[in-house]
Order: structure tokens, then sequence, then C-alpha cells
RNA sequence: AGACUUGACUUGGCAAUCGCUGUCGCAUUCUUAACGGCAGAGGAAAGUCCGGACUCCACAGGACAGGACGCCGGGUAACACCCGGGAGGUUAUCCGUAAUGGAUGAUCUACGGAAAGUGCCGCAGAAAAGAUACCACCUUGUGGCCCCCAAAGGCUACAGGGAAAGGGUGAAAAGGCAGGGUAAGAGCCUACCGCAUCCAUGGUAACAUGGAUGGCAUGGUAAACCCCGUCCGGAGCAAGGCCAAGCAGAAGGCGAUCUCACCCCUUUGUGGGUGGGUCAAGGGCUGUCCGUCCGAUGUUUUCGGGUAGGCCGCUCGAGGUGAGGAGAGAUUCUCAUCCCAGAUAAAUGAUUGCCUUCGGUUUAUUGAAAUUGUUACAAUGAGUUUUCACAAAAUGAUAAAAUUGCUAAAAAAUAUUAACUGCCCACCGGGUACAUAGUACCCGAACCAAUUUUUAUACCUUUUUGUGACUGCACGUCGUAAAAUUUCUCUAACCGAAACAGAAUCCGGCUUAGGAGUCAGGUCUAUAU
RNA sequence: GCCUCCGUAGCUCAGUGGAUAGAGCAGUGGUUUCCGGAGCCAUGUGCGCAGGUUCGAUUCCUGCCGGGGGUA
């Protein structure tokens, strides 16, 4: 894994991954109530591999806002990965939970404390789901 | 200079750090990763309202249906678009008439046809479309009354006729208005205006101008049905094509069944041959019709679909920029030069700092303008004259001090009281006495009110006395200077804001959203010339 | 992406050029009853927004806004 990036390759691509982690995933939400994420471990896995998808519903705005909020989720998540250190292949899904600024005017700071809220409830998940593997 | 408005253009900049997508290099071939270079959202990318390019539908056919458009000319690949012109409406200003009006500017127009046909025009009104007569008008006959009687005349009732000017209704009433004419009236006649037809002139045309004739025929509505003219085949990049595996299946040949046409034989038939077709009220091609294509079943050969996934389509184009030419303009021609997004749960971002623009607040400051129950000086005007100034004394007033009075003293809980007030204790601060703690006793800041005393008073109130002054005094106007206030501006600091909005095959338009800036034009206001 | 439909009272729906826009349920008040329910009577509330055509628009036309469905 490498710095602080976030190719291609580490995201969810195609309808049917969505799907399958939508209907078999684990839903978790931050303690401030701002973002949600639905994750899936993928336990028998060749290399070990974190791959990310964003959501944001149509009902939150129009599609720059739309864009903003997934970009700045990215970000936030992008930034803050070194955090997870796992040896399974693991799908992260985040959407936003609830908008308080009626303005849309959103910082990266918004997001990010949450952002690290949830990799942090997700890691420790894994940990009590899979003690063995460690 | 400010406000409003119209059109065109621009859409914050720089740096650092961390990232994303494509492409090129490293790299002789393949794969993976790293590094480096270059490129990376809009004027509306939006709404999907029109028009095209492109792709497939066998051919892209005919008629009907359906849809769109609709003053004239031009532009264009095309257009519900754009440009120029015409006509009409609304409005502002100016001019003018007895009245209708005319000119200029701005702005709007789905602006073909109502003498092809059908429908509708509620209520009101006599009548809502080749009609009709409620009141009112004129007239004839008969009856009655007025008159002593009759005629004439007048009034009235009934019956008939004329006519459509006036009243009234309505959104709209069968040309308008003036004169003549008449029993009353009427385009019945005449002038002007409107309308229709014809002619002439100008213009490519819409149309305009002029003349003659007619004598009013032609109410409104086509964003009611409709008629006329022009145009339109359908579906859409999720079009369409390709790819490993596998399956449904498709195509061609042959045979069988049934059937049609032609020919032959002759036992004129349940015969043979050749060619075409094959459940015909089916499916497809456009909604319908014509036309046209496919076609049941068995066997064999060949091919092998669609969805999901991946690749192509896919960004060189009615392209951009610059110069020159044509045109009134939309637009177009020539030359030169450039390559300028291509994602797919969907890249073009995040953080920090500085700058830029705008807004607000505060303080200081530069400059300008305005104002004043202000002050001083100068000028001028009309007034006034026991009024003013100075000095002394007294008095008031103010200030300070003292005394007395009034008034406050945490919070919570419980109990009592109908409630309130007073008193006591505790509680706050200080002091005294005894004194380890603590106990007992005493006092209450400021404000306000009253009283008393003393001191001071430059200015201030009142009175008295003395001296001086009318060259005074206060008032109005203007000017100069000062002061104060207000507004604008310059600078600085701080705070806030920088819109609407994200390509998804590509172009041309329209519509909608929206903050700020630049340039150009117009209108209005103010100042100066 | 394309096609298509709808917006009328608090809710479910009629009405489609002619002015007081209607029905059912719901709401409010009254009546009936010993009380309540049912019944009866009365009553309030509206044509998504803007512009145009017309004498007159919920209806016709155009443009926005909002919502639903279908298809691949």
């Amino acid at each position: 894994m490498r710095k602080l990036s976030l190719n291609k390759r580490e995201r969810i691509k195609g309808s049917t991954s969505f799907e399958k982690i939508y209907s078999s995933g684990k839903k978790i939400i931050s303690s401030d109530k701002r973002v949600r994420a639905v994750y899936k471990v993928e336990f028998p896995t060749a290399t070990p591999f974190v791959k990310l998808g964003v959501a944001v519903s149509k009902k939150a705005g129009n599609a720059c806002f739309r864009n903003r909020v997934k970009r700045l989720l990215r970000e936030s998540f992008r930034l803050n990965k070194p955090e997870l250190k796992v040896n399974l292949g693991l799908y992260i899904l985040l959407s936003p939970y609830s908008f308080l600024d009626k303005e849309r005017k959103y910082r990266l700071s918004y997001f990010s404390d949450s952002v690290i809220d949830v990799i942090n409830k997700i890691y420790s998940g894994i940990n009590v789901a899979q003690p063995g593997d460690q």
C-alpha cells in the first residue's frame, strides 16, 4: 500500500459489486451522525486490499454539490488511510448521513473527524470478528 | 458625476504540500510498479424545447392520416433561429385640428385565409347574423272625447302601413360624420374619411402613393373544426460494431404433405414432367392502405445471437485564433497558423499563505462641501433710547464639613401566619471586652431629606450706591476669520463575501438560473462651460 | 438517453370556453338521545406559477416549477 494515494484500482467499480455490498454488508454510523458507512470483508484473498466507494443520494442537492461532497469524503478517507492496516480484503462504502448546514458550504474539517471515527469503528469491528487472524 | 436600461466580452491570480484522469518518454516484445514531461469543464456544460451531423432499420417507395411552420426578402447544413424591411398595437415627447390626427424614439406582434363550408357568440337586449321592432317617430281607417253640430285641428284606444334617425342592452347592433332631402326617414343624394374593385407609378416583394368607379355588399372568433401553401420515413451513441467460453437459435441444400400455372400421355385419371408457392384473418418494413419481404415439419451442412463484463464508436470539427476582401446586416470567401477534455458509482480536487475585487465596522488622518439659537471684526439697513458697562457692598445660589433621620445585608429547606407590619435570633462588614476556640456587647458605606456652622466665589441671581457712555445697544442681510456638527473622499486596521452551476456522441439555436467587473450606446437628474 | 402521464377543498376524485367550480369522506356548529354512535340541517376551505389568444380561461396556446410511470 502506497502512501496517501487513492487510485482507480482502490475504488469499487461496477454496479454488481455495489449491489453485493449493499445486500450483505454491515452498516455503521459515525458518532456525530454525519457519515454512514457500509463495509464487507472478503476473507480468503490472495493479496490484501482496501476498496472505497462513495455514494450521495439525489435528494442531497444538485450535481455540483454532490460532486463536492464525494470529493471531500474521498479526500478525508485518503488522508486517514494509514490508520487502517488489515491483512484481508475490505470494501468500504461511504455516504453522508445528515446535513446540518443549510447553506451547503462545507470544508474538509466537517467530514474528516467523523471519517476517522468510522475507520476506528471498522477496525475494531474486524478485530473482534476475526481474532485469530491477527 | 450618479441612477436606470440595452448589447458585447471576462469568470479571480500566484506559490507550497498532498492527490485524480488521459497521453508521451524511460522501453527491443509482454506484464506490473515507480519517476518525469504535457494536457485536463461552461456561458449557461442545465432544461431537453427545436434543428442538423452520425448509426441502424431489406428499399428508404406511393397515398391517406398525423405533426410542424405561416407578412416580405435574405442568411444557413437546417431551423419554433438570426438579419434587413413592411404593416399593425402600446407608450413617451413634440406639433396640429371643430374633430379624426401627424412626426420622432422606445417596445411588442403564432402577422396566411372569416365574399369554400360547419360550429359558437352565456346573461342582458326587439334583434347576436342576409334578422328584427320594445319605447319613441310618421301616416291611413274606425270608435270615443274636446267644440252647440259638422269639417279642419288636437287627445286617446284598436287595426293596418312606412321607416330604422333617436332611447335603452351588450365586449360587439349591420359604415362614421356633416349638409341636403322627406309625412317621418333611409347612401335616397352630395362633400370628407373608411371599405371594395380596377388602373397607373415606385419597390425583387410585403406594401406605399395617386386616380377612377361602386354605393356598403364583407360583425367577431381559425392559440374552434377547417381551407390553402411549404416541410417532415422511424428509432436513437444505452445507436451500432467486435471479443474467450457455453447455450438458445439462425441461414442454405435435400426429402415429404398440400396447392397453383403450363406441357405431355391417354386408361381423361387418386397419371407423369417442369416451374412457383406452402396454416394467410400471421410477423416485419411507419399509425392505416397499396406495394414489398419472411414463412410448416424432418434431415444434413454452415454460422452462432442478446444481456452482464471488456474493447471500438470517442473526439479533426458546419473547429479555434489572426489578417484581408464582399455585404446595410445576419453571414460568407481567401490566406496564414494551431490541435485544444474524453471520464464511466463517472477525473479536472483539498489544505495553507499572500495578493486582487466588493461590502461593513472602528480609530486616526488628508482634502472638499454644506449647516449653525456660536464668537470676533468690517460694511449696510430699518429701529430703540433710563439702557448698558465698570467698581464696591449686601443677598441668593453653589461647593465643603458636622449632626439627625430613612434605607440594604447570602442561599436553600422546614415550621407558623389569611396577608402585611413590628420585634428577637442567625446571616454580611467593622470595632471593643474576656480571651485557645469562641462568647457577649456596640456600630453601619453611599444616595436622599432636614437643620446648623464655617470658609470660598474668577464667572452667575437680585438689590443699593458711585463713576462713565448714546461714537451705545440688541436685531436683520452680506462678507472674512475661528470653532463645532454633518456628509463625501484618501490612507490604515479588523471582519465578512467572491454567484449560478459539473462535460457524458458532437454541433447550431431557444429558454431558464445567476454575483461581480470592463467596454460601447440610450434615457433621466445635478453641476460647469 | 428517450417516451409518456398528472397537478382542482385536509384526503379521493368529477367538471373542459359562459362567472355562485361540484360530490363523497374528514373538520366545525346546531338538532335528535339519559349519554355516545348513526341520522338530519347549516358552514369553512380550493383550479401549481407566469405570460398570451378571447368580450370572457380551471378549460385553449407557450414557457417554467413539482411529481409519477414505462423502456433499453
